[in-house]
DNA sequence: CTGGGCTCCTGTCAGC
DNA sequence: TGCTGACAGGAGCCCA
């Protein structure tokens, strides 16, 4: 489900209603991907600061009051493939697949997650582990003015894999995933087969700019709704409306009218337009 | 080191 | 109607 701009539309949805909240308690459901790795009554009358987001993966700073409360920290967390936060003003009972709650003087923000792909993992900082390690892998934000042309295609020019692999793996820039990373090689004229290592100067510059638009895009249509992506007010995202490849097998491209094709490539769909996609 | 296959888990849908 | 298999937005881990 979610790519970055899900993550961000989430991102945007808790950060101000949560700012300085206290947190009053931590429920846990059945198991994420990753125990949770503390004491849940280590976060308990912690205080919420600004809602940090790092590829896919949200940060949620914790620090304790000066009258008491552990150490500072934070949660990090992921919605793996099927992951949703609602901040409940009054939480109901939580249903068979809301795995994490976190009670807060604002409302409880809540984890959604039917596949438990997804984890809510604490650390003691960012840049310490175990969130280090989880965020060590992960490339330059697509929208970081210091990822130039020049830096991307160079960091394509390491791999040998096809370029939807390549983008999928997220070391030359986090953010796209399947969907958007088949509309960006839609919209850059890029087939999804092609070498990473043989994309042309001119042809990474286009990808970049076709990356960056498309994640732009869907971000302000609040991203896209395939069957269970909601923000956290339970709003549906739109941009799958407009997806010119992405779902679209069989159908005539809205460029050419050619059949749009669908292979697949690391056990993933992979949807394009074999007219309008060269190698 | 790189690339790619497997795996975690549950739900939905198409086809028989 | 019911069963079975394919497929689903991610990504860490392991092996060749």
């Amino acid at each position: 489900m979610p790519e970055l701009p899900e993550v961000e539309v989430t991102r945007r949805g808790i950060d101000l209603p949560l700012r300085d909240a206290l947190v009053l308690g931590l429920r846990l459901g059945k198991p994420l991907r990753w125990p949770l790795g503390c004491d849940p009554a280590k976060v308990q009358g912690q205080r919420i600061g600004p809602v940090l987001r790092r590829g896919k993966y949200l940060w949620v700073p914790l620090h304790p009051e000066s009258s008491g409360g552990g150490p500072a920290g934070g949660l990090l967390l992921h919605l793996g493939m099927s992951g949703s936060l609602a901040l409940l003003a009054q939480a109901p009972p939580p249903g068979p697949h809301d795995h994490f709650d976190l009670l807060t003087t604002q409302g409880t923000l809540r984890l959604n997650d039917p596949r438990r792909f997804g984890a809510v993992v604490w650390s003691p900082a960012l840049d310490q582990p175990p969130a280090a390690a989880l965020l060590a892998r992960l490339g330059p934000e697509p929208f970081d003015p210091e990822l130039t042309p020049q830096r991307f295609h160079a960091a394509l020019q390491r791999h040998r894999a096809p370029i939807k692999s390549v983008l999928l793996a997220g070391g030359a820039v986090v953010g796209a995933g399947n969907i958007y990373a088949c509309e960006a090689l839609f919209q850059a004229g890029i087939h999804p087969g092609l070498r990473s290592d043989r994309l042309s100067r001119p042809r990474a510059e286009k990808l970049l700019a076709a990356v960056r638009a498309t994640l732009a895009r869907a971000l302000t249509l609040g991203g896209s709704t395939l069957r269970d992506f909601s923000d956290v007010h339970g709003m549906s995202g739109a941009f799958q409306t407009e997806a010119a490849v992405y779902g679209r097998a069989g159908q005539a491209c809205g460029r050419c009218g050619a059949a749009i094709r669908r292979i697949v490539q690391l056990q993933r769909s992979t949807y394009y337009c074999a007219q309008c996609q060269k190698r």
